[in-house]
DNA sequence: ACCTGAACACCGTTCAAGT
DNA sequence: ACCTGAACACCGTTCAAGT
């Protein structure tokens, strides 16, 4: 009994790591809606008032789990040349938030300023400055290859839900299904066209090839922009 | 009283399309925070309860309102070729999506088919075809321009988002947020060089220059990828 | 057919009170 | 310093009951 010290208070329960970390894991596996103060607390074997002491709100726990998988997105700094090197950036960022699709929507609702977001612009930006780009065209630049990866990941979940809630949907979805659809195919026809041809394909590759297709045509467009690239 | 018959079952102070019309005037005004099944109900006098006899829940209220506001993109179908038609439509959508920022997240978190927004697909395949694209890369041409828009749009209103947040900040905030800064600035010099020189400057105006460097970019590419357009 | 009113289960957040 | 427990104000949704 008086023979065990004190317990140092060093060995609190909870750190904004551990809290971040279950967060993470509850959107990962949840997604979005899953994820609750109490919920967190709850598997810290800990009450929800707890959180509070080291996340100001939810909103901050959000920021924080955002930009920790934002530290998922790499660079390989010795890649032969700023194309590849560019390209190899947008396909890392696009596995992650494929891997994190919650991320998007925290993307696209607050700003996001962490330390991992900052170095991943660091690193654009670099690329960018020894192609040969300067001035407001390397924002420009940086920015177009960011928001087609955004926006193709985008797409492609949102293409991914609407296969699952075609899945879902119990017997006798079927009909009615097969009347909208017709009745859309008789006023849309380019729509039509394309819908029978999509008809049996492999959404991750499809989504895959259309990703390449926009981020070549992209950096057809950059190589023509950039300025001599500047002597080593 | 006798004499006034009982009222016709048609003037029911409800409708789907009216539900609507508030929920999107709720969220334009407050953002996506701002709306909830009691505040639309109160707005039109009337129980929360009520709406669920028009709506089945509130994701299928947002869903509504998102094709509502669909319909306010518009494509000039007599433009002079297909890529000042492409570009406008472009625009058009882009416009769409900053005058309604809450459409962004909606966006981002369900399929959308809805009339609207298939009639809108519509048009832009049939421009697409015309401007020599078929199969495959007709989807993907159709694709990349849309993720430039979203991505784009996303990235502003991030933008104009953090900005926002700077300026709510009270007292105190400014010799934090220069030492975040002086540190973020030493360890990322080209980003700090960016920063810089993007020190005053018209957020709306930059954005839009962006977004059209970006387009250009994107339609160059496209145009060196086009078959051979179809024979009049 | 359409709407009310009350209820249910769940939120984020606060805060006195304990240790 | 750190965590509990209870409370507050607010959710989306359901459903018997009214008309």
């Amino acid at each position: 009994m008086w023979l065990r010290p004190e317990r140092p208070p060093r060995d609190r329960r909870l750190t904004r790591e551990r809290i971040v970390d279950v967060a993470v894991a509850v959107l990962d596996a949840e997604g979005h809606g899953g994820l609750s103060m109490r919920r967190v607390a709850t598997e810290l074997g800990v009450t929800a008032g707890s959180l509070y002491w080291y996340v100001r709100t939810k909103d901050d726990l959000l920021e924080l789990a955002l930009d920790r998988v934002l530290a998922e997105v790499s660079a390989d700094p010795g890649a032969p040349g700023w194309r590849p090197a560019l390209a190899a950036l947008a396909r890392s960022n696009r596995a992650m938030l494929l891997r994190h699709r919650w991320a998007l929507s925290e993307l696209t609702l607050r700003p996001n300023l962490g330390p991992n977001a900052l170095a991943l612009a660091e690193t654009g930006l670099r690329l960018l400055e020894r192609a040969g780009f300067a001035g407001a065209d390397l924002d420009a630049a940086m920015a177009a290859v960011n928001d087609h990866v955004v926006g193709a990941v985008i797409a492609e979940v949102a293409w991914h839900g609407t296969l699952e809630r075609m899945g879902e949907s119990g017997a006798g979805w079927g009909e009615r299904a097969a009347g909208y659809l017709r009745e859309v195919a008789a006023r849309h026809p380019a729509l039509a066209r394309r819908m029978a041809a999509t008809g049996e394909i492999d959404v991750e590759r499809e989504s895959e090839r259309r990703f390449e297709f926009g981020l070549d045509c992209l950096l057809d467009g950059l190589a023509a922009r950039r300025l001599a690239p500047p002597p080593p």
